[in-house]
DNA sequence: GCAATGTAGGACCGTACGGTCCAACGCGCA
DNA sequence: TGCGCGTTGGACCGTACGGTCCTACATTGC
């Protein structure tokens, strides 16, 4: 019953998140899913659109588990939590071999002007990941800045992310990836008090 | 004659921009360059994924003139320079209200998995762009400092600018991009020589 | 005057799309 | 045995796509 669901869904993130959305056919879902026919598929979806909702929700919900996870991890620093967060985006990219990009960040490029409901629904998505940052960042006032901005340098990491993994998945070149992470610790580590001395420190 | 071209490749860029490659019908780009039907249009291209290729490559030339000229003013100081120039990135962005993201972003996250094209098509561009800023920062040496990776730190750049112009374009705000960007001016001055005096000064 | 070239208009083809409809099947339940 | 009902298979529909082909007309240069 709902396996059946769950086994559509799976399909249709490993399809869109290799072609996109638009370039995803229910048909091919119907392929990749083995179901027998049209109709079993609109048995369980009332539509394509809906489908790529739900698939969106399933895909940042799997991120916050595998990804986001670590950002909350009470018996780390909060300031080392976010440098392994950074590594885990790029041990995720790692796995594709860099070539698939950000599932949000595909689907953002792809639908964001064409398809306001996908917009509003991935917005919703960069909400959400920008304020388990924020709130990282807040608890990690002490070591911080006086003057940083927490909302913004949260938008600051992932726009860099994103794009990077972007830039990645075009020079089918993990290195990029790699290095633009490593600066962009430097970044951070820019806002910690006593920036002179662990500016240039490996933190 | 070269007029109709001209034509036939504004209106597709226009289209293009707006709903992607894909989303955009030969019929649609027919209609925006008014032309009378099918056979006109082959007659000057010979497919669309050709008429997508030269789009491309019209994009990059007015960009290199729009925007990345300010790169190689002379008569400017290198650093400033390059803060002109994204100042400029947000500038082209702000003409479209946030809406329209990068035309290269755009094709990247839409092809750069499907089709192999327009991937190193799309790579192409990065590259010469990474170049140029690679040749900036190569000019402006004697003020950074000694560690300063040009190769990397252009690529830091253009991510971040490419990320924040998508996520400007997911949340519909320009502020986002332009809080982004100061940021990204500020990490940049973070590698100049005597960081300490420089890097809290809005150069 | 004639041929070549660009412009125009439209019929047409095969394919693929999202989505609907219906007939047949399997299975528990009485 | 017969009934109800959720599941299954697949034919089918209207539309749109990229692309081809053919005809006709206007313009230009020889």
């Amino acid at each position: 019953m709902q396996e059946r669901r769950v086994q559509i869904l799976d399909a249709a993130a490993a399809l869109i998140a290799e072609r996109g959305f638009t370039s995803t056919s229910v048909d091919d879902v119907i392929r990749g899913a083995k179901l027998s026919g049209k109709s079993h598929f609109y048995h369980y979806f009332k539509s394509k659109e809906e489908l790529g909702y739900e698939v969106l929700n399933r895909q940042f919900e799997r991120f916050a588990e595998r990804g986001l996870a670590i950002l909350r991890e009470p018996m780390i620093d909060p300031l080392e939590r976010l440098s392994l967060f950074i590594d885990g985006v790029v041990a995720l990219q790692a796995e594709s071999g860099g070539r698939r990009g950000s599932p949000f960040g595909n689907l953002a490029a792809e639908l964001a002007d064409a398809h306001e409901g996908f917009r509003v629904r991935i917005e919703a998505v960069f909400e959400r990941w920008a304020s388990q940052i924020g709130s990282l960042l807040w608890e990690a006032r002490p070591m911080l800045q006086d003057d940083v901005d927490a909302v913004r340098l949260s938008r600051f990491i992932i726009a860099t992310l994103e794009g990077a993994v972007l830039m990645t998945r075009v020079k089918r070149d993990l290195t990029v990836l790699e290095g633009i992470a490593a600066d962009l610790k430097r970044f951070i580590a820019m806002h910690v008090r006593d920036a002179e001395q662990t500016e240039r420190r490996p933190w």
